[in-house]
DNA sequence: GTCTATAGGTAGATAGAC
DNA sequence: GTCTATCTACCTATAGAC
């Protein structure tokens, strides 16, 4: 049976199909999707290209699914960690230590094709991996919306969003694990930039 | 004579190329740089594929060449900004307003190339470009030094630079002309938000 | 499920005429 | 400077054996 669930409710993936992503996640974000050809991700898992065509019907099937998993995966965690937050403090502060550690840490590859890789997905697959991104955005929006509520950051939460999100879709660029700040340090110190005293 | 000039001192550019360029642009910006075909390039500008190669060595040489002109034109704007600011808090401002102008307005194309193309860029050709995007944070990190002695914005401001230029950088992902916000107004809200009371 | 073999298409770049 | 014609290489995807 060849596999193609939908992307709200891949249920449990089958092992060469999640071996397939998470290959293809970290291939697709050190050369780009375009340069990875199909033999480039059999090698990876020790495939004929043929053989890729019967877990996947194309290529950018692929793609979508690293996307997916990325975006999904954060959320969920984001979820969890805003359910055990026990102020909105503590929620505020989980949406920074959540976002980076997972950018910069378990679904690094994932993500950084999430963000540098939107051109190469089709017009049809595109809505479905809005949907998600709107998800995790939405939890943003209600914690930051919060949080003002309680005086802890500005009124502007929408423009606050974008501002915040893309500070941290940056640290890709820059940070390094070798450095002198750790992840959950980073987290704070940005929380720092935009609390109100 | 097949004109190759460095980056550096790419002269007045002869119209041909020039042209080139600015079609590149937009084409990389629109369907990825390596979706665009040279038969694409030829097309917007009224050649045959074959006779691009007349003005540039290889693809890549347009690509290299679309990202040296967005960011070196966005640099001279600056430049020119903060000279004629007469203060640190007008210097301040017209990192915002000069870099939001050139990615919403008249460098969008290039420098969303810029950002989302460099893993298309051999080894060989990104020393050159890291020198001008170099050159193009140095102006920032000055700024923003000076801002900081003056109590203008918080002490850390290398970590600084490198929130907001994520901040400003991720705007060309959800901002829409149509919108409320004019590009100045919205610098001037970006501004508000680092600025201490 | 994976392999081999290959179809069918298009890519970047070159050569030589004009 | 630009065109036409084309080379060579490589790409995604398929077909059918095992």
């Amino acid at each position: 049976m060849n596999t193609h669930e939908t992307l709200t409710h891949a249920p449990e993936e089958n092992s060469r199909r999640m071996e397939l992503i998470e290959a293809a996640a970290k291939l697709f974000r050190d050369q780009g999707y375009e340069r990875t050809t199909v033999r480039d991700l059999g090698n990876a898992v020790g495939l004929q290209s043929g053989s890729l065509f019967y877990h996947f019907r194309t290529k950018e099937e692929i793609l979508v699914a690293v996307m997916a998993r990325g975006i999904t995966r954060t959320t969920e965690q984001l979820e969890r960690a805003i359910a055990a937050a026990d102020s909105p403090r503590a929620k505020l502060a989980a949406l920074f230590h959540v976002h980076l550690n997972s950018l910069l840490g378990d679904n690094q590859a994932a993500l950084e094709v999430m963000l540098y890789e939107w051109r190469s997905v089709s017009d049809a697959a595109r809505p479905g991996l809005i949907v998600l991104r709107d998800r995790y955005e939405a939890l943003w929006q209600t914690v930051l919306d919060e949080a003002a509520t309680h005086g802890l950051v500005r009124q502007d939460t929408r423009l606050l969003r974008r501002t915040l999100l893309g500070s941290l879709h940056w640290s890709v660029q820059w940070y390094r694990k070798d450095g002198q700040l750790s992840v959950d340090e980073l987290a704070d110190h940005m929380l720092g930039l935009v609390v109100v005293s």
